[in-house]
DNA sequence: TTGCCGCTGTTATATAATTCACAAAGTTAC
DNA sequence: GTAACTTTGTGAATTATATAACAGCGGCAA
């Protein structure tokens, strides 16, 4: 079994790839820890931990190779063929995503769209057909999609990803407010927006009375 | 100074706060540890811990009263007032949440929105009006506003981070992908989408492989 | 050359978060 | 009444995560 390996490090190495991407077109062409720390807020040290999953090493003398490293760790994340995703629930939420991640060069592309509003099915949202969701399965298998992103209103949230795992999908990005119970082998990442919402408040009330 | 308190835990506790309002709805009285923590995907024991903070008791014998306990995390949470949020940049995802907290009786009201496209500045958004963002600090200090949300183009985040400050905002909630550099008495989450989407496009590869 | 200097890579340590384990206490069965 | 259950509340142990510390190396100044 592979080395396993925390979220938080995935979700950072991605940050650090969108860092070097900048750097990139800035032309600089190599950067210290300590940099890439300041302008992620973390420590020079955690960077360089991070980066040794990788095998990736710098010069202590030039700091790490700008271009080579987000390849490195486009290997690395990507593994080699292009994340394709689909996603259920083209709502005021489920438009926006679509519309941001369908085409744009970023590394996942949301190339499949489904729900079940007559008024929705059939028609082309942001320029991508949009299906019903009883053709998940089909579609997803022929194209080969491995991740999904539910927006669907919280009560269907549930049944629509058990049509996920049916259409072999592996991972899921849920941002109904509820707990999807699932098999141990999908990967789920909640993003609660009211919850988050929620804890903000908190704290700026908190920091208030100060 | 108060004692502090993680972030995971106040999530959390919102999370019980909406499950205990479920529960409510269906006349269920009386709930237990184990029942909470299965409905949420967490250890019965992680939720006692919980509910430590709230210096709330429950009956070995019959559970936590569900009313109560909901009460008391709401209290504990909102303090005496509702919290007051704006959210700044109307476009595609802007709308969408701006529609969501809009009015809705959930714990944080958005009640303003800011941006600068002529288009939009002067008319309603979901019902309500949409200020031009040079406005920001006198109705964020005119309302009493202590959250920002974030939901402008990456480029302008951190100027608008810094006009939310001028306007006494002290929580954001930021969805624009880049790192703000603020004060630290100004708590921030990031709600970096494709950070996620990244994530999970990682361990649905990995799963695939196995 | 020689002796610093600043950076990387990595091990060791510290802090944060979660889980284990169990005493205390109410309930039920008989 | 009391023994057997069940669950809460919480100190102790464990695990996860982040920071500190430092050896090793190459450049550079004198
Ligand atoms: N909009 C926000 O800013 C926001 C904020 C927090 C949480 N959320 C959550 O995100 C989700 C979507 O929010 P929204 O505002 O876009 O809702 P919405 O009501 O605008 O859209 C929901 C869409 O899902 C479709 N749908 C319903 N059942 C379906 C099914 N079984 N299969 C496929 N599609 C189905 C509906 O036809 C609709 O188009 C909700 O769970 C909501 O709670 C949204
Ligand atoms: N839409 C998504 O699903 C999605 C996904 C991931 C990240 N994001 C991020 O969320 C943010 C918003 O995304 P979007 O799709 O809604 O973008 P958008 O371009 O549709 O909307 C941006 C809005 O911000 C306004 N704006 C620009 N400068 C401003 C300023 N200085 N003050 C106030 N308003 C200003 C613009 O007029 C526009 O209305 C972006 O940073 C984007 O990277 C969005």
């Amino acid at each position: 079994m592979m080395n396993v390996i925390s979220d938080k490090v995935v979700s950072r190495l991605s940050q650090y790839r969108r860092l070097l991407s900048q750097l990139n077109q800035q032309e600089i062409k190599h950067v210290f820890s300590h940099r890439m720390a300041e302008e992620m807020g973390v420590t020079a040290t955690q960077v360089r931990r991070d980066l040794m999953v990788l095998g990736f090493s710098g010069s202590p003398t030039k700091g790490y190779h700008v271009e080579d490293l987000r390849v490195k760790i486009t290997q690395f994340l990507d593994g080699h063929e292009r994340q394709l995703a689909c996603i259920c629930g083209i709502g005021n939420l489920g438009r926006a995503v679509m519309g941001y991640f369908s085409g744009r060069g970023v590394s996942v592309d949301v190339c499949a769209a489904f729900d079940v509003d007559p008024a929705k099915v059939g028609r082309a949202i942001v320029g991508r057909r949009c299906y019903h969701i009883d053709e998940l399965e089909s579609v997803c298998k022929e194209l080969k999609l491995s991740v999904g992103i539910i927006s669907t209103p919280a009560d269907t949230a549930q049944s629509v990803a058990e049509k996920m795992i049916q259409a072999d999908i592996k991972g899921i990005l849920n941002f109904a407010p509820v707990v999807l119970k699932l098999p141990s082998d999908i990967y789920v990442q909640n993003m609660d927006v009211s919850l988050a919402l929620e804890t903000v408040a908190f704290f700026a009330s908190q920091k208030r009375q100060s």
